[in-house]
RNA sequence: GGGCCGUUAGCUCAGUGGUAGAGCACCUGCCUUUUAAGCAGGGGGUCGCAGGUUCGAUCCCUGCACGGCCUACCA
């Protein structure tokens, strides 16, 4: 990199002269006694221009330097939040003063000294000792706007981190959620359990997989697109309330709304349906919020919406026919769809099969306007090859989506038991490939094996957790909830 | 894949067909209650990369790279 900038050599001159004086700028340990925030909140009430009592050792990253003489007010940032440090030459002496005035901007610190409030109000320690803890060779953004360049807060998140407090809270918040997930599921007795992410079929989803290959097994093997047909094995295996939360991988386009690495948090409900599923998701939706937000009213991009339950529900034909004037009940082939398409103008991109042509008319008519939480249900059956049918409607399969702010993040359904029915629509899903769609489900011998041996009626439920995590923490942008999110290396970076 | 926009100092950004500026940051000096500290002085640039047009290009043109948004793709 750019290891000829001059800030970095004066940053370098500095840390050989700590070096020449015997210090060594990078020692291992330092014992702190208080974080920043714990002294903030608990001498709340100390008036300005007094002192407390407490001693306190603290340490962190140096963050605003104003020297002004002989004295000195440096922040302080540590995990949990800011304070002032103040030093003089009248409790350092000269010789102690002038080296500490040689922190710069960046420099890990920990000091030691009375902690008292200024004349102006500021909590402030009386540096009487300090310790340089690790020298920084490379300035910090600028301290007014932060760091605003997209591309460099995606490659060095550790700089948006350190410049932008948003970046910060959103990591707070997306930390607060999966752990308060992981909470209510408890609660709800579900086991948390691990699936493999190495898988020698892919499925569970419609999507392309990430191919890889084990050098000692001699074979091909696929990076999960979903967890589903794993944990419909340990429903059948007697684990009656199961979950995982882990990475899929997809291989497919990059958007604001995708990556191809994404967390999802499945999991499966024996004995349960879809209708189930759905009072589950609201809860527990509503139930994050309230933990990691304090409330369930939010704004997503401009739009007040709130989580409380119940959400509305509306079936996929109804929502369909609610926006567009077809009755997919009643145009069950693509010539017919497309007819209809055409007669009323409507501006949708074609489709290989008719499942994926109504579930563009979805996209482009339905979604858009499904800004208050809201389930759609009794998806076509083209759509679901892992669904279980309607009673009364063999078209129709019990599944549902949950969307809010006009965006998915989720599915679930009544889960697919009987093995003949589901050999069925396996060989359904690969006379669609032979028609045109790339992102059919593959057969898999082995999973309906398993089927074969019973699996009890069961409710699925797979939640976006980014895709969450964007409407919890307002975000436009996926990138901005995952903190390393997939990026083409720079050029003449790739071998480093 | 397509369209539009962006890329100028460490950061945030101006700017012009005659090789460049501000604020913060940095360096020097002054300054013992500041907090966007202040005052005075100073250093720092392959203007994303490569071609082309031109007497001359950071600026105009073409290509490329990376990023953003839209679109396409995508349960």
């Amino acid at each position: 990199m750019d290891t000829s900038n001059p800030l970095r050599e004066e940053r370098l001159r500095k840390l050989a002269e700590w070096r020449r004086r015997g210090i060594d700028p990078y020692p291992t340990k330092f014992a702190r006694t208080h974080l920043a925030e714990e002294l903030q909140r608990s001498l709340r009430d100390l008036p300005a221009g007094n002192e407390s009592t407490i001693r306190a050792r603290v340490a962190g990253r140096i963050t605003a330097r104003r020297v002004m003489g002989g004295a000195s007010f440096l922040d302080l940032r540590d995990g949990s939040g800011r304070i002032q440090l103040y030093a003089t030459v009248d409790v350092l002496g000269l010789e102690r003063y002038e080296l500490f005035t040689q922190i710069d901007i960046g420099d890990f610190l920990g000091v030691a000294g009375l902690v008292f409030r200024t004349k102006k109000g500021e909590l402030s320690v009386r540096v009487e000792e300090f310790t340089l803890l690790a020298k920084a060779l490379r300035p910090l953004p600028e301290k007014w706007h932060g760091l605003q360049d997209t591309e460099i807060r995606y490659r060095q998140r550790y700089l948006d981190l350190i410049a932008n407090e948003q970046a910060r809270r959103i990591a707070l918040i997306r930390s607060r959620l999966v752990s308060a997930m992981r909470r209510f599921l408890e609660s709800e007795g579900f086991l948390e359990v691990e699936t493999p992410i190495l898988q020698p079929l892919y499925g569970g989803a419609a999507a392309k997989p990430f191919t890889t290959y084990h050098n000692a097994l001699d074979m091909t093997l696929y990076l999960r697109i979903s967890d589903e047909l794993y944990l419909k094995r340990l429903i059948i295996g007697g684990l009656e309330k199961v979950y995982e939360i882990g990475k899929d991988f997809r291989n497919e386009g990059i958007s604001t709304k995708h990556n191809p690495e994404f967390t999802q948090m499945e999991c499966y409900w024996a004995y349960a349906d879809y209708n189930d599923m759905m009072a589950l998701t609201e809860r527990m939706v509503s139930q994050i919020a309230k933990e990691v937000l304090g409330s369930t009213r939010i704004v997503y991009q401009g739009h007040e919406i709130d989580l409380a339950p119940p959400w509305q529900r509306i079936a996929f034909r109804d929502a369909i026919f609610e926006h567009t004037g077809i009755d997919i009940e009643h145009v069950r082939t693509l010539p017919e769809l497309r007819t209809e398409i055409a007669r009323r103008q409507l501006i949708v991109d074609p489709q290989p099969t008719w499942g994926k042509q109504v579930d563009e008319l979805l996209k482009t008519y339905v979604e858009p306007k499904l800004i208050q939480p809201t389930f759609v249900l009794d998806y076509p059956i083209e759509l679901s090859p892992l669904a279980k049918k309607k009673k009364d409607n063999p078209n129709f399969v019990e599944r549902f989506e949950p969307f809010i702010g006009a965006m998915e993040f989720g599915n679930a359904f009544s889960e697919l038991n009987d093995p003949i029915d589901q050999r069925e629509r396996f060989l359904a899903q690969e006379a669609l490939r032979r028609a045109g769609d790339e992102e059919t489900q593959p057969l898999d011998e082995d999973f309906l094996t398993a089927l074969e041996y019973g699996m009890p009626p069961t409710g699925g439920l797979g939640i976006g957790i980014d895709r969450l995590t964007m409407i919890l923490t307002d975000s436009p942008s996926i990138r901005e909830v995952i903190l390393f999110p997939t990026l083409r290396p720079k050029k003449g970076e790739e071998a480093s």
